[in-house]
RNA sequence: GGAGGCAUAGCUCAGUUGGGAGAGCGCUCGCCUCACACGCGAGAGGUCACUGGUUCAAGUCCAGUUGUCUCCACCA
């Protein structure tokens, strides 16, 4: 008898993951199950996890990308591989030297008060504060990732590997220091790299002026946003086939103010049809002008100073901003006749992505990496097929990154960060080296200084796969664990982060980083809005997760999602998800009420077509599940397990093997609860701590099912015939029950059923799976006949595949509402039938499709038909 | 200007080589059925954006249209 059964341990009612999920994390890490071992012998699978920046806590996009990380290892680890995953934080150089400058703002300091060295000391106690909350984070995430190798990018190894990589850049001529036009941003006062500029659109006003032509009384026309930069201007051009200005190429013209003659151009970049067809040349303030000045050999003027006001070169307006200096210098021209008019214009501008503070294009000597051979392997890494990009459309911006790729500005004017292994002499020689040189090589001079700038923080990170390992020591571990196996990120980083590991890591290491980059979307909020701190629309994965445990918010994060495809964010969704691990958590609860202490899992027990059926489905779950992950389909694995646990385990397993159990069958137990232990294998990796709990709760064989074998589908385990039969058997409940439904018969009325088939096959199926016909249908007995003739009067029939089904219930019938029923059933199979047999009439069909396709179409057909007959055969009986 | 995503039930989204439209939430009806009311059973609800093409067969493949979101580039 059910409840007879004395308890092995007590379980509560429901799941409480808040009780469990610290003592079971404490308990893996002492345990050592996260650590991998170096040189065991078997099949290393390697993850650098995407460090996240020191700057914030965890956002639900790291808890994103953890989980996805997370899920594979476990999965991997699972199947024996030797699975590694290393975690760390990025110092983030610009991101965090803004915030901690905002800091000492409120404080009323600023870097300069306190200097480089304070400024460091500031920098690292940050690390220490937020670098550890991050992983107390990561480790909340049920990460199992080896804590041994946390990692920071500014460790002493990954910063002796940051010099080593710009040493040999310089060594093979890659690296470069020149004057060239950056991306300056005044409130960072820093130059930036392309990538970090975001362009967006803001209502300016397009300014149309002119300059006086030398020697004469006319004027030449042109149109600008940006008229504080005329002082710096040195040339006006027009296009060579405009015949409006054809015999003004070559003459002079006066720049106001500057008090300059600069000459007028032609140039092809010079649009005739735009504006006034002429446009005033800025080389020092423009990139495309920049580029008119190389063909041109024009004079390059800076007029900024590095706080964004400009310089001694404009004269009386130095000291202005550049908004004050656009206003007088508007004023003034107009004073002179040099104005014309403005319109409206809509037009994007660059500003950091950091600071949000525009940025202006301006002259400024720089260290650069020379990208085209850099760039080069890295696209036939991707061509030749050796490293693959999942979901594959992204490879395109991959590919088009690489293609198009300028070269890389990796010096920064910022303070937190690699300091550049250069070393300035007064004699002008500039000495690169991985330690700091005794004297000069050329003067020998002993008093060098290092250069003050520091490394774009993405120099660092392009190194993290094999920087974490040791590199550029020849450590154990990198001989072992290197190449990593996947890199997973989100697209917005691909070209920041994506490309630069590739490229470095063929040059330094001569290997390809990983082999997949996968790339996840990201996490939008209810609107579909991006989320970010700015908007204040983000949402703290550990809220979620003191609301409703680390599974929920794991799993509601993966099931369901496309890879690589953005997905909103919805709370039910978590909560969803948490009744799951109540329903794993009960499921778990009634399986152990009826183990008794006695129970030998071990012993050979007689199946039966219920046990089969659930074994022969967990089988095929197996072969599906992991194909699915090894293909990256996250999503649609988890959603595959679920369904399952919920479906087929919890709604038709148990409920069918109760009666069983109630009269002591052991076999029922025995299949539950194999078949349960292979769904929390599978489950596991999305759900770690409800199914270690359980798991451990269920069982003493095994003491962690993180180390327990995944489950392998296997030939042996199919069952077709079984399954088969219990589908016959769920279409009997089913539509016992609906008629029950509708005729509002409750529960509590046992009711008499007939089952009518001229099968006797059939009728050996019902035969068998009496016991769960009589609970599921709620009947007080069950008849299985070959005829009708015992099937008493008035009795609800339906038919279902190869059987009619009676219940007496004669107080329940009305004769005509009963006729309507089973007519609206007839047209039903009516139609199923015409549908059948003009699909088979089709020659088309019958010869082209594939041949069990066919014949399974005949089979129903033939089903179908007689459905029908019996249908008709009721109705007329009515 | 270049590229890409998305458009399926009221909402949020799945839909794996082309072969009878699915889930969660919401809604309706009935159930405290001895694992679970964070639950159980039964339902309602969809011209798979539009047009054309390929095919015996299209939510699925191809072309175009519309709407929408995003990325890159440019914007005197």
């Amino acid at each position: 008898m059910l409840g007879m059964i004395p308890l092995k341990k007590e379980m509560e009612k429901s799941y409480n993951p808040h009780v469990v999920e610290d003592r079971i994390y404490a308990d893996w890490l002492e345990k050592g199950y996260f650590r991998a071992i170096t040189g065991s012998g078997r099949e290393p699978y390697t993850i650098a996890i995407p460090p996240p920046n020191i700057t914030s806590q965890l956002h639900m996009g790291h808890a994103f990308d953890c989980s996805i990380l997370d899920i594979l290892i476990r999965f991997k680890r699972m199947q024996g591989r030797e699975a590694l995953c290393i975690p760390g934080t990025d110092h983030a150089s610009i991101a965090t030297e803004v915030m901690i400058i905002k800091a000492m703002a409120q404080e009323g300091l600023t870097k300069e008060d306190i200097g480089r060295e304070g400024f460091l000391e500031r920098a690292w106690k940050w690390y220490d504060k937020y670098g550890s909350r991050i992983v107390t984070q990561l480790k909340k995430m049920g990460s199992s990732f080896d804590w041994d190798k946390l990692r920071f990018t500014m460790d002493d190894g990954l910063s002796k590997a940051v010099t080593e990589f710009f040493v040999r850049l310089h060594e093979k001529g890659y690296i470069y220091r020149g004057e060239k036009l950056c991306n300056w941003c005044s409130y960072c006062q820093t130059t930036i790299s392309d990538a970090e500029v975001d362009h967006t659109d803001r209502e300016a006003h397009l300014y149309y002026l002119q300059y006086q032509i030398k020697g004469t009384d006319k004027f030449i026309q042109f149109a600008t946003t940006r008229p504080e930069t005329i002082l710096a201007d040195t040339a006006v051009a027009v296009n060579p086939c405009d015949e409006r200005y054809a015999g003004l190429v070559g003459k002079t013209c006066l720049v106001p103010f500057a008090n300059r003659e600069i000459k007028i151009i032609a140039d092809d970049y010079v649009d005739a049809k735009y504006g006034s067809g002429a446009v005033k040349i800025t080389p020092g303030h423009d990139h495309n002008d920049f580029a008119v000045g190389e063909r041109h050999n024009l004079e390059r003027i800076n007029i900024l100073n590095d706080d964004g006001t400009l310089n001694e070169q404009t004269g009386c307006y130095e000291g202005l901003t550049v908004k004050a200096a656009r206003e007088r210098i508007l004023k003034d021209l107009e004073a002179l006749g040099l104005y014309v008019k403005s319109e409206k214009l809509n037009h994007s501008v660059g500003t950091h992505d950091r600071c949000k503070d525009v940025v202006e294009p301006r002259l400024k000597t720089q260290w650069f990496v020379r990208m085209e051979e850099l760039a080069k392997p890295a696209l036939e890494a991707f061509k030749s097929g050796e490293l693959r990009i999942q979901p594959e459309r992204f490879a395109k911006i991959y590919l088009h990154w690489l293609t198009n790729i300028r070269d890389w500005c990796v010096s920064r004017q910022l303070w937190w960060g690699h300091r550049i292994p250069a070393w300035y002499c007064a004699c002008g020689e500039i000495t690169v080296a991985r330690t700091a040189p005794e004297n000069c090589p050329m003067c020998g001079s002993v008093s060098l200084n290092q250069e003050e700038d520091i490394l774009d923080t993405w120099f660092s990170s392009a190194l993290w796969p094999f920087s974490t390992l040791g590199w550029p020591d020849k450590t154990p571990d990198f001989d072992y664990f290197y190449p990593t196996t996947v890199m997973s990120m989100g697209w917005e980083i691909l070209f920041f982060w994506g490309v630069r590991m590739v490229f470095s890591g063929i040059e330094l290491t001569g290997a390809l980083p990983f082999k997949d980059m996968i790339i996840h979307g990201m996490v939008l909020d209810q609107n579909g809005v991006k989320m970010s701190k700015s908007l204040g629309n983000g949402i703290d994965p550990l809220e979620m997760i003191s609301k409703y445990g680390t599974d929920a918010l794991r799993l509601s994060l993966i099931t369901g999602n496309t890879p690589g495809a953005d997905f909103r964010f919805r709370e039910e969704k978590i909560t969803s998800c948490r009744n799951f691990c109540n329903k794993i958590w009960n499921a778990a609860r009634f399986i152990l009420m009826n183990t008794p202490e006695d129970f030998d899992a071990k012993a050979a027990y007689e199946l039966t077509d219920a046990d089969k059926w659930l074994i022969s489905h967990c089988n095929r779950l197996s072969r599906d599940v992991t194909n699915l992950l090894d293909s990256y389909d996250l999503g649609l694995a988890a959603s595959k397990v679920y369904d399952f646990i919920w479906d087929e385990f919890c709604d038709w397993a148990i409920e069918m093997a109760k009666p069983r159990l109630i009269a002591g069958d052991k076999a029922a137990l025995w299949t539950l609860r194999r078949v349960f232990f292979d769904a929390l294998r599978l489950l596991h990796p999305f759900m770690p701590f409800v199914t270690e709990e359980v798991f451990q709760s269920l069982q003493s064989d095994e003491e962690t099912i993180m180390r327990s074998a995944w489950p392998v589908y296997n030939d042996e385990n199919n069952h077709t015939e079984e399954e088969h039969a219990i589908s016959a058997v769920k279409e009997a409940v089913k539509a016992v029950r609906s008629i029950r439904a509708e005729k509002d018969v409750p529960p509590s009325r046992k009711v008499q059923i007939f089952i009518v088939s001229d099968s006797r096959e059939q009728r050996e199926i019902f035969t068998r799976g009496l016991s769960y016909l009589k609970t599921l249908s709620s009947a007080q007995e069950i008849f299985i006949d070959g005829t009708k003739c015992n099937v008493p009067e008035n009795a609800l029939s339906v038919v279902i595949t190869n059987a009619v089904i009676y219940i007496p219930l004669s107080d329940l019938i009305d004769a005509e509402k009963e006729l309507a029923r089973l007519n609206k059933e007839k047209v039903r199979l009516e139609s199923e039938v015409t549908r059948c047999e003009s699909r088979l009439a089709n020659k088309g069909f019958t010869d082209k499709a594939k041949p069990e396709l066919v014949a399974a179409e005949a089979a129903k057909l033939d089903e179908y038909k007689n459905m029908l007959s019996k249908v008709t055969e009721e109705i007329s009986k009515l």
